[in-house]
DNA sequence: TTGACAAGTGGAGATCATCTCCATATTTTG
DNA sequence: CAAAATATGGAGATGATCTCCACTTGTCAA
């Protein structure tokens, strides 16, 4: 899937710079920085720059793609030790929790979840797959209904990203998981 | 609430045509126009424009208004006419309906929803408001849970918003309407 | 080692959308 | 009808994004 080329020393060099800074303004809240401040805040050219990272977006992707591989190693470690639906509740309660402490992942998250450029969101769609495969696995121990499709999560959790700064944010997205794990359980009446 | 200032004939002219303008453009798919041109197509100064509306959400909500409004409108005539869980659910079916076919406001709202400075979202909060009193409505009831607050289904709502361009955009939007309509219904166990 | 080719760099400056400013024009009011 | 209040338009300041290419650095075969 993603072809790795090699790179040049001096070429992976930079990129990691890139990468270390953009994780650590990240972290320290500066989101909206110039993009090419920012390189040179990183210590490389402008040029530089857009030839790693030609958007933002990338540069976001590339910073978090690390956390956003995590937790989809969790979803498939929780899959591999819990009961079905119990791996689902326990990744999606976690996926608020880590989103509610990392502001900088949900905006990613958001940004790529949101973005039309199908490409870019590699990593989006990794979580994606991930979350199909515990609705999948759910779906077949009969615990979930199978009618709602994977999309439909998704697109929750995209409302959950996208909150990020609201104001009730955590109770809010700690309703919404609560409402889509009741709305996804099989019940006895119908 | 929204304060009436009396607006001199011309200025109110220009808002006017400025409106009617952004409608048409929107209604055609031109939502990414430059904004300076834009006040040239509407036969206005770039001054103009901005004296009127400050930001291209400023227009968007200016142009959404009256559609947000007759949501509005519709869900209270819903909420007098129906039973309380009918209601709610009817009244969010026809949200994705009726985003389903107009792509400006689906965008609008998105962006609206997700705008920090809560001043613009003046239509974003009325239908906050009118949610949360369907809401209110069928908890009384009886029919819904009553712990998890309005806040949360908007968020869903902002998922669905933000989610305008998917491929499988009605299929996964009526999966959340589902998911989150079972989710709040009250069930005999547990 | 070295030469030659490929790969990568940096940053000045082109490009472009946004927004401000104010001399001028229009409307209202007394 | 004159003065005061209100609004206009669009040239140009501003500031971010991105391109381009002469130059540097790394790689590899001999």
């Amino acid at each position: 899937m993603t072809d790795t080329k090699p790179l040049r020393a001096d070429a992976r060099r930079n990129r990691d710079a890139l990468i270390a800074k953009a994780r650590e303004l990240f972290a320290e809240g500066c989101f909206d920085l110039r993009f090419d401040d920012f390189a040179k805040l990183a210590g490389v050219g402008t040029g530089t720059l857009y030839r790693h990272f030609p958007t933002r977006e990338a540069l976001a992707e590339a910073v978090y793609r690390e956390e956003l591989t995590a937790m989809c190693d969790r979803a498939r470690e929780l899959q591999a030790t819990l009961p079905a639906d119990e791996a689902l509740e326990s990744f999606l309660r976690g996926f608020v929790d880590h989103l509610h402490s990392h502001e900088g992942l949900a905006r990613t998250l958001a940004t790529l979840m949101a973005t039309r450029s199908s490409a870019l969101a590699e990593g989006a769609q990794a979580l994606g797959q991930v979350v199909a495969d515990l609705l999948a696995a759910a779906a077949k121990t009969g615990t979930i209904r199978d009618d709602v499709g994977a999309g439909a999560v998704m697109m929750t959790l995209h409302g959950i990203s996208a909150a990020y700064d609201h104001p009730a944010y955590r109770t809010d997205a700690d309703g919404v998981i609560t409402l889509v794990l009741a709305g996804l359980r099989r019940h006895s009446g119908r």
